[in-house]
DNA sequence: GGAAATCAACTGGTCTGACCAGTCGACTGG
DNA sequence: CCAGTCGACTGGTCAGACCAGTTGATTTCC
């Protein structure tokens, strides 16, 4: 191997709050300050680390913007780890799509392919536990969408332990952590728009039926049926919404003759 | 619609330095602050905003840290507008990965998932533009790979570029900043582990054959041959170096009957 | 004795003012 | 015309202060 030029490399300089940044993220991800644990006050860390407050304060902004603390002006226990999230995964995803580098059609590909995967690889892995969690939530939805209140919060909320038990059964968490964010940057470019449009509970209903298949696909190992209702649920819900110049995106990942 | 309760919602506290940071944002990803221009200086943001330099340089450290601003000491032209990069995904994903919320095996596998993907879209929307690129960039790594230098950085980042033509290719950016972010996220996991194992020369040569399938499936259309290249390939790489327990998800991902 | 009001000791959020090392452009001396 | 100097910037860091809010113990009042 010919160490040419790679031997020596431009040197960058690191800065202070990166540096206090970078020990507490470690510690965060190395499992010593596991979440709901509580990391010393501001003026503490001041001593400890040996540095101004400002550096610290700019440290503890970047670990919170990252997800991974919490602070409460007034919490006498200072800032609370929360372990590693998939916000700033989303909040990533929904950049790209405010900024038009990735539109909002992609958006809605993206996750017709996460969904459909994790279905897919549903179908295959499940344990009985798996499909009892789905048929909970299923179950749920139903008293729910029954009792006519319109409590869409609730629903939704079903809806997404649903997709969470169908990532687990998958065995990948990370089909499931993207599927989750890039629903929640597509929620947060288009929001209000499909709010309240269609009737609540003719979406309700139908959202049902189509989890119940789903359920049912995976249940009987049918992988590519349940990878083709997944895929095929969400072009249905967002085809409308999407630019028209990207729908012929959905067309080509929906109608996919490998299942 | 009942009105039960969600009339009001419990109103949270923003932050000083969260509406800066949000009106420079917004900024940005609107357009208003194209890539390469030149924000104030700290002390002149200071005045226009009417806040303190700390909250500034909190709202500034919010930005940078997200990708879309650098700033450098003594630069009287004030930090530099980078527009959105994917680098905060790969970040978010790294993540994940390093507190083992994802194991190697799911990074893995999820990069199947976006590589097939991509190579099944590619195949069905390529543009002859596209064909070419992938062939130039083919081309360049058999010259690499034939003047047998090593110089591996190269050949990868020809590598790269194959897969971002192929990204292209495919009309969803999302799918290869996303591939690329869970590259990068690997590459931090493993690194040098992989990095002078085996023969380098006979790698390349085999790396150059499967580039050179997967065009030849894309360009024929083959949208599931070229699916099952992709994943193949990462199998045959990576399946001996993720952890023996999720080798069975690789496995379970690789062999899909539907293609 | 027990519930309610009070208070002191914190917390994080913000501001001010200062200093440093580095960068850059203009000025200056050859 | 070029090289060196110098001063006016920059961002990075620190110290110290104040505020509003939370908390829990203390005190007060029924």
């Amino acid at each position: 191997m010919a160490p040419d030029d790679d031997l020596f490399q431009p040197v960058k300089p690191v800065r202070a709050y990166q540096r206090v940044a970078q020990q507490i993220e470690e510690r965060i991800l190395s499992g010593d300050l596991p979440p709901g644990s509580r990391l010393p006050a501001e003026r503490e860390l001041v001593v400890r680390f040996d540095v101004g407050r400002s550096t610290v304060r700019e440290a503890l902004r970047v670990l919170q913007t990252a997800g991974l603390i919490r602070s409460r002006p007034g919490d006498p226990l200072g800032a609370e780890v929360l372990g590693v999230s998939p916000d700033s995964l989303s909040q990533a995803l929904s950049r790209l799509t405010r900024s038009r580098i990735a539109s909002l059609g992609e958006l809605v590909q993206f996750r017709m392919v996460l969904d459909a995967e994790s279905n897919r690889l549903a179908a295959r892995l499940h344990t009985a536990d798996d499909l009892a969690r789905m048929r909970d939530q299923i179950d749920r939805m139903e008293r729910l969408g029954a009792s006519s209140t319109g409590n869409l919060h609730a629903f939704s909320e079903a809806d997404a332990l649903f997709h969470r038990a169908v990532a687990e059964a998958s065995g990948n968490s990370l089909l499931g952590l993207c599927a989750r964010a890039v629903h929640e940057a597509v929620v947060g470019v288009i929001e209000e728009k499909i709010a309240g449009a269609a009737d609540a509970s003719a979406w309700m209903e139908r959202s049902i039926t189509h989890h119940r298949q789903v359920l049912d696909a995976i249940s009987s190992g049918d992988a590519p049926r349940a990878a083709r209702l997944g895929r095929e649920a969400l072009y249905e819900y967002y085809a409308d919404h999407v630019e028209p110049e990207t729908r012929r995106l959905l067309a080509a990942a929906v109608e996919d003759p490998s299942d």
